[in-house]
RNA sequence: UGGGCUAUAGCCAAGUGGUAAGGCAACGGAUUUUGAUUCCGUCAUGCGCAGGUUCGAAUCCUGCUAGCCCAGCCA
């Protein structure tokens, strides 16, 4: 993968090479740990680039470690969608592990720090615990319980996991200090009691260890050197490492954080994103709206694009929101070179040549794509009736209208020149037909310079031109300044279908193949919903365009 | 004075005392059988603000200001 060299530097490379430099560390280790309780999005790609492409630069290694230490928002489900999300991307994980692996070895610690007087039962009830916790401003207050003995706290502990009591009733807490100015140090609750079938370990466990005592564990165990996390856990790293010092871990492993990514016009937390799920805003987790991996993955975004990107907005610590249109950049950068052109219709307007004779239909040459000629060429039809596009078409033009009106000449691609004589228009006034006569002089590929015309005009032959679905994608989101209320800021045109034509060799097309529609933009064949006799397109990215009527 | 963090162009971002990289966007112009691509050019006398140290400060010091995060038996 030497493709990951070519970025600029970030504070995370430059405290591993500082590490590395002063013999701190001889091999790197990083891990990428998703709860599996959703699907992956762009942001978690973010965090999936810097620790493979991290590890992989310093030839280390880096584990897939599923954090699963709470069996009630858990599935298996979301295990395989996971994985599935980060090999499409490209990546290969070194070890594939699981919290739930360290259950008993996490139980054990938490015994060691009961021994050593650093963990105590504690018998209050929710609401109490968050009474003595006090608040931002104010130390909290000791529990009755925290002055209970050891030998009390390891039978109580052990009873616990035995199953002897019901959820709520006790947890384990740390024991370190209720008026420390920092929260999460005020004795932390590190396992709770919860009688859940766990998707790995099933009812093998009825207490579970929470994040911020299990983390740090499951970071030391796999000897992890450098765990790359999100700002908000900022205030837990002083819990973290307390953790890995009073529970007589080896490895020590250095927590850093770096900022989530925010894109515009988009939302990326789980709990949105479901709701658009949940609601039917979208068709799924995979819908091309939604910024989930497979939701990229269905609209037709590549890996490669993906990845480009996400090594191109660097990583700092500054909250931030990147322009979406930077990733468009990067989906048409990549696929430039790699989609074949081809011409469909979207809006279809028939257009009859007068001058050609009827019935026949001659083969023409087209190259598949310009500025990748190993590509070659295919052929396509034209005969006296085709279609091109309703917007370029107008009757009354304004200026620098370059496209066909009532007495100009165009070029068809790949074909001829062609005049606008008449315009058929229904009982509505409706234009509904445009009758043209072509100029047998002007064909491509015979080098005319006669005369010269300002537009090129994409097309399909009519009497072979396959019927296809469009599905043109805005965003999602209308306004990226959203509350709670976010759903008011939904875009209502987010989806817009087109029913048109494309060439005839598009009948030979497969899911997720992906073509440059001629001035249209970048599509991708719908995985799901195209069948042997309807193609279905989304459209990935429209091309850029400084046209403006 | 609860604690933690951040501030460089419209949006990302490099820069770690020697005179502001790069990308996206935007705007000019050339080429063009995609109003695309490509190419060329423009875009911070300036680094949140105010002082200070220094021959020299985005970088060091002092004081402000603004924004983000934290009171789950979620992660």
């Amino acid at each position: 993968m030497s493709e990951t060299n070519n970025t600029s530097s970030n504070f995370i490379k430059n405290i591993i090479k500082e590490d590395i430099a002063t013999g701190k560390h001889d091999e790197i280790v990083t891990r990428f740990p998703p709860e599996p309780n959703g699907y992956l999005h762009i942001g978690h790609a973010k965090s999936i680039v810097l620790n493979f492409e991290i590890a992989d630069e310093f030839g280390g290694k880096t584990n897939l470690r599923f954090d699963d230490t709470n069996p009630l928002k858990e599935d298996k489900e979301y295990v395989d969608s996971i994985k599935d999300d980060i090999e499409w991307l490209g990546y290969e994980w070194d070890g594939l592990k699981f919290a739930s692996d360290y259950f008993e070895e996490m139980y054990d610690r938490a015994v060691l720090l009961i021994k050593k007087g650093l963990a105590y039962v504690e018998d209050m009830s929710q609401e109490e615990i968050r009474e003595y916790r006090g608040t931002l401003k104010e130390p909290g207050k000791e529990s009755p319980s925290r002055s209970r003995s050891v030998e009390e706290n390891l039978d109580l502990f052990e009873r616990m996991k035995n199953g002897e009591f019901g959820n709520g009733e006790k947890v384990l807490r740390a024991k370190i200090d209720m008026s420390s100015p920092n929260i999460n140090m005020r004795d932390p609750v590190i396992y709770r009691i919860s009688h859940a079938t766990h998707h790995n370990t099933g009812d093998k466990w009825c207490i579970y260890p929470m994040y911020s005592f299990a983390h740090p564990l499951e970071d030391a165990i796999e000897g992890v050197t450098h765990s790359i996390c999100t700002l908000e856990f900022e205030d837990q790293r002083p819990l973290y490492n307390w953790v890995v010092e009073n529970c007589e871990m080896e490895a020590k492993p250095q927590q850093i954080e770096f900022a989530r990514l925010n894109l515009t016009n988009t939302v990326m937390s789980k709990r949105k994103l479901k709701q658009f799920v949940d609601e039917n805003f979208v068709d799924g987790w995979d819908d091309p709206r939604m910024p989930t991996i497979s939701g990229f993955r269905r609209r037709g975004f590549t890996p490669e694009s993906i990845k480009l990107f996400c090594r191109e907005i660097g990583v700092a610590k500054s909250d931030n929101t990147v322009d979406v249109r930077m990733l468009e950049h990067f989906i048409r950068e990549d696929l430039k070179l790699k989609a074949p052109r081809t011409m469909s219709v979207l809006h279809p307007l028939k257009v009859v040549i007068t001058n050609y004779p009827e019935g026949e239909v001659e083969w023409l040459d087209a190259d598949i794509n310009p500025e990748n000629e190993e590509m070659g060429t295919r052929k396509i039809p034209f005969s006296r009736e085709i279609y091109i596009e309703k917007s370029d078409f107008m009757e009354n033009p304004p200026k620098k209208y370059f496209r066909l009106f009532p007495g100009n000449e165009v070029r068809l691609k790949h074909a001829y020149f062609i005049k606008c004589n008449d315009v058929i228009k229904d009982e509505n006034g409706e234009v509904v037909e445009i009758h043209c006569t072509y100029d047998p002089e002007t064909k491509s590929g015979t080098g005319f310079t006669g005369r010269k015309v300002k537009g090129t005009l994409h097309w399909v032959e009519a009497t072979n031109a396959k019927e296809a679905e469009f599905r043109l994608y805005d965003s999602l989101i209308l306004d990226e300044k959203s509350g709670d209320d976010f759903l008011e800021q939904v875009n209502p045109k987010s989806l817009e279908v087109a029913n048109g034509f494309v060439e005839p060799n598009m009948t030979e097309a497969k899911g997720n193949d992906k073509f440059q529609f001629f001035r249209h933009g970048y599509f991708n064949v719908d995985p799901k919903d195209t069948t042997e006799d309807k193609l279905v397109f989304n459209r990935i990215v429209e091309l850029k365009s400084s046209f403006k009527l």
